[in-house]
DNA sequence: TTATAAAATGTAAGCATTTACATTTTCTCC
DNA sequence: GGAGAAAATGTAAATGCTTACATTTTATAA
């Protein structure tokens, strides 16, 4: 059943078909509702493949991201195909793991089965090392790349992504000035964002004066339990009364070692998570964490693609202000010590 | 940049071009080497369109779920997906919420997309009523469709799913040897699968012969604060020693309420959930469940679809056998209560 | 050598659309 | 009633591949 079987039963020409189909061109209304009958009847869907051949889009963009069951990824997941879709895109899922071989690989496949755009999240897409980015710049030649929580810059790259490293800064300069001692900040690798938040830490204790001994970071690349037991290691060395973590799985981590230590958390021992995902609302006492403003930057990545492959003129980026959220896992000093953000938008758009 | 053009780079006709595209038919190695050469020299990738188009394929497979953030979801589209694309095929994901007019119009969406097969993720896809599932039945007619913990009989119609009324039957008679005398099944909705579950709970019950007073069992459809909440307002009427759940979120819903109540868990208050799902890692102490073998379920999905893609005969279902997973919110003389299925699989396919 | 088979390559017909352009029909107004 | 414009419809080319079948080249063996 085609196109031609349609206009034979409705005594017209494919073209006439063609532009009912697509509600273009003029037709009549009798003409039109004659050939809306018989599609209706016959049950006729256009041909896809035929239809991207001739239009050379299939209205599908590439999602690549490196795990779809992480948590945070998955809500990213979640809103990037439901607002892909409300304009009429279908997601095309790549799910590349941490492997810059397999990601470039997979990048590569999806332009090749001529997605119209793609986006990546998560901050593990951009690399310390510029060299190592060309693969995402040479995809940025063929379509549109949005980078959600990646900071990149070139042609047709565009980025969606909240101020890393202010929040980090915000974040131990607040546990400083209300009281803490010993920070640690517990990370997982230094991509982009990953050397933000570090710098962010980083330069907060140093702006506030505090020696060597008085904050220490490291980088943990591994699960809830792995954390948990690094942190048992690392405290025969040093102990802190504060943990910021680059994602809340660690933080998690970090509560279940609290947990076996003995230490009480908040008072003992304060954990702050990061990106505020779902997981933080299962532990107990919950889990205070960062809100990366995920939803905001799926909407402005969602805004920013369609734009741009509508053509229009586009900023490159869009950056949020991340949001202190403080739950169960740090005192009330930290939850109401004050300057939070008022606005969101810092950058150089608003979704 | 197309396959002329190749072909008259590399003095040759576009057949031969095609056939060293596809490593189909005979080609001389020096003209392959010569071929091969120019098709990197240009970074030419074939038109995905024009070759669907020839195909009938783009070796695409729709991934149908309600919600790709739902922890449990999420792992299994990640499974699904890198399971697919090690077959080469890619996954049009789609997220349709549990509205059955919204299902049905995004399956009929994907259809019209041209995927090869679909694949419908979770049990609230197959409804009580047999008319409900017509749109299944409708779409199996076009490609292959593949429940994943869904139940449905029907020509291309294929099935991976664990027993729920075995894993139900088995954990409240477990509760009900062990000791427990007033248990509470909580459950989200009565898909086909959810029925099972109820059905098994009720009958384990009413097999130890249970009065009406030491078992109920009710609907709560909502998060984790909703369940919580709920479950006080209903303390309030009749109480509990043991609380089953349909899924892992709701357990922990569960267990803030008993936080929230004051209830030792798991000394007065017993709780298991469903899914074996990452929340449960993430609460304290760890969540019981039941593990539902979904990475089993996602195997044998992708293994049907495949081979009936490849028009093998393939059966027309694997039924698997759940796991009680004991961990922290149950007591050790539940842990420890024996009959522990020996084998995965029970049905009629091994993945 | 030369008939014969096998290997290599080429030709052209699909595949199902869209759309620029051409043609026909209908309408408007003098 | 007829010129001219506008609306409706049709024709055919273009999209870029696959592949059955035809043809040419090369190898094999008598």
């Amino acid at each position: 059943m085609n196109i031609y079987d349609i206009s034979r039963r409705a005594g017209v020409s494919i073209a006439t078909v063609s532009r009912v189909l697509n509600g273009s061109g003029k037709v009549s209304a009798a003409t039109r509702q004659k050939i809306l009958a018989i599609i209706e009847e016959t049950g006729y869907t256009p041909n896809a493949f035929a239809r991207g051949l001739g239009l050379n889009t299939m209205h599908t963009v590439g999602i690549l991201c490196a795990d779809s069951s992480d948590s945070f990824l998955a809500t990213a997941i979640y809103l990037l195909e439901q607002g892909l879709r409300s304009h009429g895109y279908d997601s095309l899922l790549c799910c590349t793991g941490y492997d810059h071989q397999v990601r470039q690989k997979y990048l590569d496949l999806l332009i090749s089965k001529r997605v119209d755009g793609v986006i990546l999240v998560g901050s593990n897409y951009v690399e310390a090392k510029p060299e190592l980015n060309q693969y995402i710049l040479d995809a940025a030649r063929e379509i549109p790349v949005v980078l959600v929580n990646g900071y990149l810059e070139g042609p047709q790259v565009y980025c969606a992504l909240c101020d890393d490293y202010e929040a980090l800064h915000l974040a131990a300069t607040r546990f400083l000035t209300q009281g803490r001692k010993r920070l640690l900040y517990l990370y997982r690798s230094l991509s982009y964002s990953g050397r933000r938040k570090l710098a962010g830490f980083t330069d907060a204790c140093q702006d506030l004066g505090l020696s060597q001994e008085q904050f220490h970071s490291a980088c943990c690349n591994g699960s809830i339990y792995e954390t948990r037991d690094y942190l048992k290691a690392l405290w025969e060395q040093r102990t802190f009364d504060a943990i910021l973590t680059s994602d809340d799985e660690m933080a998690i981590g970090a509560l279940k070692f609290a947990r076996a230590q003995g230490l009480s958390v908040p008072k003992d021992l304060s954990i702050l998570g990061y990106n505020n995902s779902k997981l933080g609302l299962c532990c107990d006492p919950e889990l205070s964490t960062i809100d990366n403003q995920l939803a905001f930057s799926c909407t402005s990545a969602i805004s920013l693609l369609v734009k741009a492959l509508a053509k229009e003129l586009v900023p490159a980026r869009t950056i949020l202000s991340a949001q202190i959220l403080p739950r169960g896992t740090t005192d009330s000093a930290f939850a109401q010590a004050g300057e939070t953000n008022k606005e969101y938008a810092k950058g150089e758009c608003m979704p």
